[in-house]
DNA sequence: CCCCTTGATACCGACCGTCGGTCTGTTTAT
DNA sequence: ATAAACAGACCGACGGTCGGTATCAAGGGG
């Protein structure tokens, strides 16, 4: 008996695109809520077959996990391999790591994605990955503190614990901005962008306070970024 | 055929016993890996009799998530129902609700009960805990802001905004102080005991400075916490 | 150069134990 | 008598296993 069109995929391969399809699954159904069946369909894999790739569903659920983490983490490091740039530089070029990230990857759905990713379902794995970020950039962002200390422009006590705060503080907007995607189109869309508005301010104000800068220091950007959230495709 | 000794509970007893349960079991297990078995058998129920008070599994996570955060959240108005005091003391009594919270509950194994919940298999679970309290609080503290902008001591655009940073800045501790449980007893105690310090310092100080006080202002307290802490039994 | 052998491995899918949840019937309380 | 509280056999679906098969690259004899 023979099915024919079937040829073995480089290990590799074959690894990349099971994680592609339960990165898509997993943030789009949820972890839990995606089954087994569901990944091998998509792949268009045997259970053996998957089975021979990841030992468990979790560890696929950690694979997705690191790749995404680990993509971020080396934008980072690039950020921070400058060796020119002064601190106030490079700490411009690591908070808005997260903007051009999204801008340059710019396509229809990328809000709704963010959105997907912030519902109560995906929770877990949002934590999970924000705490990889989390403490992957620690050390890096500590740095550009440092440097800025030696510069004399950043004044605080322990650049460690100064650049944990600072990234936990940068998780802030993730709630204004899923109300904000979730009004647009509403009666409420132009309250909650005033609220998204506040929030920026308040993000990059708070951060030039905990470094001793004067206020607006670091409030470099996200130009329009409000109008830009607020006009794109309402919902549905 | 009689196994003479049953008698039924009334409703309200019986939800509240498979809730005490549940909590036990979800923030020692994990909630994934709690069976309905394990609840069964821990509160003596049989299957049938537990799914005539609760609907599903999720819906028993729920309850125990709601009962959790109503006690935190009924204690925050019960500060803020307080009409005599003035702004910056509200503030106070509502910032060390916590560690009151721990003190006044104080009993072995509370630190390890911090320490489970902050598992990694148990983010999911904390993470909605600390989104409803989070929901919940943000009005409560609003008031408290809003009060303190009329008296003229805070100096803060949008109260509702400052009050949702400030709650989010007050989940910051929880890394530090896991670091520091996790390092009792061993060489890196007193480095995690400093970290602490700096990072209870710091949270204060970003306060003091969203809310535009001079420095050390809102700095009252957990006189010895990290001491204290850090002295608790070492771990095994 | 081709073909066949051979070993390694990518892959298959029937099968298994366990899980959350249902359903029918029984006991208890009023 | 009636309704609520409870019991436990049962079910489908899930994640994971296991014995077997298909594929492919590397050698060796003609």
């Amino acid at each position: 008996m023979k099915t024919p069109a079937r040829k073995n995929m480089r290990p590799e391969d074959r690894r990349a695109q099971l994680l592609d399809c339960a990165q898509m699954l997993f943030f789009s159904k949820g972890f839990e809520e995606t089954t087994m069946q569901d990944v091998l369909e998509f792949a268009n894999v045997s259970k053996g077959g998957f089975y021979h790739h990841f030992k468990s569903k979790e560890e696929l659920l950690f694979g997705v996990l690191d790749r995404l983490a680990d993509g971020v983490l080396s934008q980072m490091a690039v950020v921070v391999s400058d060796e020119t740039s002064c601190a106030l530089d490079l700490l411009h070029n690591f908070t808005h790591l997260r903007a051009n990230y999204l801008r340059e990857h710019d396509y229809p759905g990328q809000v709704e994605i963010f959105r997907t990713m912030n519902l109560n379902r995906n929770l877990a794995l949002l934590e999970q990955f924000k705490r990889r970020v989390r403490v992957g950039a620690i050390p890096i962002l500590s740095k550009i503190l440092q440097k800025g200390r030696e510069e004399g422009v950043f004044n605080v006590e322990d650049v460690e614990t100064a650049a944990e705060l600072i990234l936990h503080i940068s998780n802030f907007l993730d709630f204004a901005l899923t109300r904000a995607i979730d009004a647009r189109g509403t009666k409420d869309a132009e309250l909650a962008g005033d609220k998204l508005q506040y929030a920026i301010d308040l993000q990059f104000l708070t951060i030039d306070r905990i470094l001793g800068l004067p206020d607006g220091t670091t409030n470099f950007g996200w130009p329009d970024a409000v109008k830009a959230t607020m006009e794109t495709t309402s919902a549905n």
